[in-house]
DNA sequence: GCCAGCTGTAAAATCGTTTTAATTAGACCC
DNA sequence: GGGTCTAATTAAAACGATTTTACAGCTGGC
């Protein structure tokens, strides 16, 4: 038995060959097909599925003018809200022809940088970016824009005349959850983050703030990224603050603090309220289930999709800013068994 | 105020002009450095710092002959057991200085096929992939493969002597669960799987049915892909069969079974007992906490990364096949409250 | 002082496609 | 029948890097 060699990838010519035409027609049959006798076409169409072609990227992006690529960039594909938000937008960009590169930055600030380099290395015509406020990551973006890439800000309200942005209002999203964590007559609020400089998770801590005044005390938690695993870190750092309730940045955060509280034999939300923040699919089905502040991740990343899309189409493209406003899911793990 | 014009990235000649050397030496100086003397190199390096360049990937691949990029192509992103096997995959790759393309297929076999192409037109030296059952998508891969591309498949255990391949033992996963039910008395199960060709999921019902026997009997409920979101779909079901037991043949779809049972108020387990498959990182915090079979997809992903690099590397790499026994991890939704 | 051997750099070929400019072949009109 | 136009095709240049090949400048041994 003969083992068959793996045989180099045909090329533009070989197909040119096979069809009895010119490589340049081969091109034009594929990318301008009006240009090229329809007879001619078949015949080179026919030379493809033959021979299997199937064209170089590199070669073709070296050379064309045109690049209809882009990049999602999102923190962490394991958060449900960044993967529903990517998805969103690469079904955007698969519609109207556009290949989406998908990048996960790991959580990891510097790891983001690295991805934006490779985005700007792939020359892609736009990048649709979350975590620009992280260290670094904005300074970058930057970079990539006056390279001439279209850049388009997801969680980051900005009013930078010189980018799209679509966001949605992190301090109202704070304030909502102060306005309901004092309904629910507590006083006593510790506010969850990782620790990492990240715009979104100080707004909703201001937006805390500004809507609880001096009605109520808060404390801030603050965990580093290495200990996130384990759920009761957090837990006992709100239990040693002697609190009532907790707000954590995101769901997933939450569910630990929740477990970790669990674990510790504190009742939610007898002894202490819990809100999250993402109102992701699981929300609703936790054993306590979890007030959270929603947010369509989806909405965020059609639209966003749709601007950078627009904005790489559009030589004069005018930018805009789109501000959305969450809102509050009350649950039992802030209003008790109902 | 004036607008800075987006000017165009600097070229290789532009940094080898700057730094008063020619450009094969400014390629040299990045991609063998022992080759360059130490001054020269530190000049071009400081040239290329002033100009802010990145190189043209798509230049760089097309002459070079190594290529450090491979794709890692997942079924589903939103499904947790995919994420983490995809990232940790990705971390190997990083590790070892490969950039890897990760690739969601949305669920959809003709978006992986054409992922599958886009990933042969970037000439990736390799492919990391699940659901090679599906329709088309084997085939697809196969081509890639005579193309030259190493390619390793995750999730089908496979004796295929051309490639490698890790994979879970699927067919003990379902006995596992059928052994459990039996123990637990139940006597009619349902088993839930999406309408899909997918080799994992048959496999896990090929084992169910072989550790029961006669013992019970088995009732297959295909959810179309298309009403997943509709958690009363496969629930109703399941309530209509009369089933005193349901193994979904994943977590996601047994939280929505989960949901869907108490929406008809269903208890679980004391009416219907409920079994998941991957025991994701939200299985044990459901209010019902949920029976799962345990696969690591870190472990998967990571050993499949590692197969993929080495016979990327190796000219003469010994092809392996490795099966991981998963594990039964009973909770509340078979046992009750204990 | 000559030549072999070695280093570091430069010049030129190359990768596979797209694009531009040039060419050919008909068609049409007066 | 000559000239103009248009449509279809081809030949060749270009894209921006890497790789190969050639060359210049030293070193050191005889």
């Amino acid at each position: 038995m003969t083992i068959d060699r793996p045989s180099p990838a045909p090329g533009i010519k070989e197909v040119a060959k096979r069809a009895g035409v010119s490589p340049g027609t081969v091109s034009n049959a594929l990318n301008r097909p009006e240009r090229v006798a329809d007879a001619t076409r078949e015949r080179v169409l026919a030379a493809i599925r033959e021979t299997g072609f199937v064209p170089n990227a590199s070669a073709s992006r070296l050379r064309a003018l045109d690049n209809r690529a882009i990049g999602i960039l999102v923190i962490d594909v394991g958060n449900l809200f960044h993967t529903s938000l990517a998805r969103a937008a690469q079904r955007v960009a698969d519609d109207r022809g556009f290949q989406a590169m998908l990048c996960d930055g790991d959580r990891e600030p510097e790891r983001m940088c690295r991805l934006i380099e490779f985005l700007e290395s792939q020359r892609v015509a736009g990048v649709l970016a979350t975590g620009s406020s992280l260290p670094g990551v904005g300074e970058r973006l930057d970079a990539l824009r006056r390279r001439g890439a279209a850049v388009v800000l997801v969680d980051a309200p900005t009013t930078d005349p010189g980018r799209c942005s679509v966001a949605m209002d992190d301090v109202h999203g704070g304030e909502i959850v102060g306005e309901h964590l004092l309904e629910v007559g507590r006083r006593r609020i510790s506010y969850v983050e990782i620790e990492y400089e990240f715009a979104p998770f100080e707004d909703r801590l201001r937006g805390l703030r500004h809507a609880v005044g001096d009605r109520a005390d808060i404390n801030v938690v603050r965990v580093p990224v290495s200990e996130l695993e384990d759920e009761r870190v957090a837990a006992d750092a709100v239990i040693a603050a002697g609190s009532d309730a907790v707000f954590c940045m995101n769901d997933h955060v939450a569910f630990s603090v929740l477990r970790g509280l669990q674990e510790r034999g504190i009742r939610v939300p007898d002894d202490v309220a819990v809100v999250g923040y993402d109102d992701n699919e699981f929300a609703s089905m936790m054993a306590t289930p979890l007030t959270s502040v929603r947010q369509s991740a989806q909405l965020l990343g059609e639209t966003a999709a749709r601007l950078l899309l627009e904005e790489c189409a559009d030589e004069d493209h005018v930018h805009q800013h789109i501000t959305y406003q969450p809102r509050l899911v009350a649950r039992a793990s802030t209003l008790g068994h109902s």
